[in-house]
DNA sequence: TCCGGCCTTGTCCATCGGTCCAATTTTCTC
DNA sequence: GAGAAAATTGGACCGATGGACAAGGCCGGA
């Protein structure tokens, strides 16, 4: 049995959502509800005036339930401070209900929904905040062989994986890692995966 | 009947997706098939060399079907390069067959899945202590002994030096990294360091 | 109280990983 | 061309690692 909680205004057009979750609740906007805790995901409508508290209430701690802010008018900003206020889906409040199960299948298993348009301009935003990390300068230390060796051992491969990959002897292997070794000043090839890895 | 493809390295540690997907079709980097553009999910591992221009092209078109990319080391960076390229999902290539499920669920609905980390920053910095829900927070699948031992190993520590460091024997120590392989899903020390980070 | 998970340790054994001895060929630089 | 560095492989040795099989004590929930 699935528990859904519907957070909107007295007067807004709840009946979609009963037609798309049979047997959940519709909670007028004031209520506050411990059982919201345990709800598989809840609906907060945008149009709830204070929905930007609630939702940082809701999205607060460890067993948080998943949130799905519904809009009226959707726009690209509202959407960005759901996300951001951790909400895992922001769609339409006049979503068809085969729509809405979607969404709701997408957050309960740990899925993000947001629409495609949406997509890009998040991408964009958080692109500017994570520029390409430098070449660890460790690598540039061993030669191109030892280089393609390290970096599969740092991928997880065991000696004879990385023989079959680079096609030399599982011997030649460890000649490169045994130099690579000496030469990051590590003992193992765990020791090197976090050297060149992290 | 759901189609999946997996495209990755020869060497790759395929058995992961044969365990979580199967009857599912694991092809080797080079070659190219039609069958991909009606495939219900790809996975598409970055250990490929040209997974970039594969993306592009898997992802082009109306009824292109969701690609989720797999990597051995995941980062911030190549997480936006790809999900910037079109690809639904990103997560570690080793992540438990429960958790690779979780992922074909959420894209095949329409979602988008991104690891907790990167949750984390769209989500907000502030509130990293506290992320998703259903990501699978691989240490906490640990019980407390077992993620000393995971942790210690992540340093880059032996089995005798743990042995010591806990108190315990190394027989312990074997015997809690064996059950935390198999937890985990991986086959040794470095997989599980990869894993739970350096 | 019984069951299950957790922590602990034991033995045995196959495999893996790292190091020592050595050698040949290629490639690049002086 | 001489010399140096890199790449390649061989054999042998031995410690580290991980799995298989077994078992005892502890503790919390059904």
């Amino acid at each position: 049995m699935s528990r859904h909680f519907f957070i909107a205004p007295a007067a807004s057009a709840s009946t979609r959502w009963a037609d798309a979750f049979p047997g959940a609740r519709v909670l007028a906007s004031a209520v506050q509800v411990p059982a919201l805790q345990q709800a598989d995901t809840v609906w907060l409508s945008s149009a709830v005036p204070d929905w930007q508290p609630r939702l940082a209430r809701l999205a607060a701690g460890p067993a948080a339930p998943p949130v799905v802010v519904l809009a009226l008018q959707p726009s690209q900003h509202e959407a960005l401070l759901a996300l951001d206020g951790g909400a895992r889906g922001y769609c339409h409040a006049l979503s068809a209900p085969a729509l809405l199960r979607e969404v709701a299948v997408v957050v309960h298993h740990g899925g993000l929904w947001i629409g495609p348009e949406l997509m890009g301009r998040v991408l964009g935003a958080f692109r500017r905040a994570a520029p390409a990390p430098a070449a660890a300068p460790d690598l540039d230390l061993l030669s191109p062989r030892e280089q393609e060796v390290a970096r599969a051992v740092a991928s997880g491969h065991s000696n004879k994986e990385i023989a079959r990959l680079l096609g030399i002897t599982e011997r030649t292997v460890k000649a490169h890692l045994g130099t690579a070794f000496e030469k990051l000043g590590v003992r193992d090839r765990l020791q090197l995966a976090l050297r060149i890895g992290g």
